[in-house]
DNA sequence: AATCGGACCAACCGCCCTACC
DNA sequence: TGGTAGGGCGGTTGGTCCGAT
């Protein structure tokens, strides 16, 4: 059952990397270069797992890795990230230069959760946490299909809408997002009363202090292409055996704005010329 | 000074995807 | 076309630190 260990997990150390090992792995990565892990602790002369240099070497070792507290700037982009991707830690990292997607990870669990949750906001909708409570009690309990759309990142608050459509024909995935600007006094046509008109203020006050740079209108038109490959397999989640759907984000694409990247397009880079734009990772592919 | 509990974070685990044969 | 190795990802764990009592 199961894939073989990566590793003969009985001859390989665990836990803390000491000096020593760090030294052999930077040794090593620095005149052999990345890649084939598997073979390197041997190589390396390391007791280690494969998987386990990789990881000390992408989250620790690599010369490029920020260390040291998270700036307010990379506190906004990263939840306004999220919003938008969801846990998708690594395409979050690949937007904040030196930053790992473990770091990133834990940063969200510890710090900006919590702060979330103290300003009333669901960490996971990204909503209200009182709309997000109703949300749930009014969501029917659907099975999960191939495209679930409650499983597709949302994208903000009440004020900000995502409507997922299909397309067969093109066999693609859509997500068009748009971000209304908050300046709008629309709640009046809506027929709320005063008291839901109020709280829908209060929440948009919420949203603004949250989302400080969202003031502007944000069109989004996110494409997500699916594998036409018949070996794809939707992923389990390992307690529930519940299935998610999988969406190619390298398929990712913006029709018409293909010379901006997200982070450009959210409005986070001010300079000429985006420094996340000299990346070569996938989601700068069209920048 | 000792103990406890929460916060933090490095590292591990299990699963999935993709390239290759 | 199917099997497998290698690499990557997200979730979780466990050790350490530090402040409160």
């Amino acid at each position: 059952m199961g894939r073989s260990p990566c590793c003969e997990q009985a001859h390989t150390n665990k836990g803390a990397w000491t000096k020593e090992e760090d030294q052999r792995l930077l040794e090593y990565i620095r005149i052999h270069g990345e890649g084939c892990w598997r073979s390197l602790p041997k190589a390396a002369g390391l007791l280690r797992c494969g998987k386990s240099c990789r990881l000390r070497w992408i989250n620790y070792l690599r010369p490029d890795v920020k260390r040291g507290n998270f700036t307010e700037e990379e506190d906004q982009l990263i939840i306004k990230l999220h919003s938008l991707l969801g846990n998708k830690w690594s395409l979050i990292a690949a937007r904040l230069p030196g930053r790992t997607d473990n770091e990133i990870k834990n940063y969200w669990n510890t710090h900006i959760k919590r702060k979330l949750v103290s300003n009333g906001i669901d960490p996971q909708t990204h909503r209200p946490l009182n709309q997000a409570a109703t949300d749930a009690n009014t969501v029917p309990n659907t099975p999960t299909t191939e495209l679930d759309f409650r499983n597709v990142p949302r994208v903000s608050n009440n004020k900000f809408t995502a409507k997922p459509s299909l397309d067969f024909k093109s066999n693609e995935f859509r997500i068009k997002a748009k971000a209304e600007s908050l300046e709008e006094g629309n709640s009046s046509s809506s027929g709320m009363t005063t008291d839901e008109e109020q709280q829908q203020q209060q929440q948009q006050q919420q949203h603004k202090d949250e989302y400080p740079g969202d003031g502007q209108e944000l069109n989004l038109d996110l494409s997500i292409g699916i594998s036409s490959s018949g070996k794809k397999k939707k992923k389990k989640n390992s307690t529930t055996g519940e299935s998610k759907p999988q969406l190619d984000y390298r398929n990712f694409h913006f029709p018409g704005q293909a010379s901006i990247c997200l982070c450009c397009q959210l409005g986070f880079q001010t300079s000429e010329i985006c420094r996340n734009c000299q990346n070569t990772n996938w989601f700068n592919r069209y920048c």
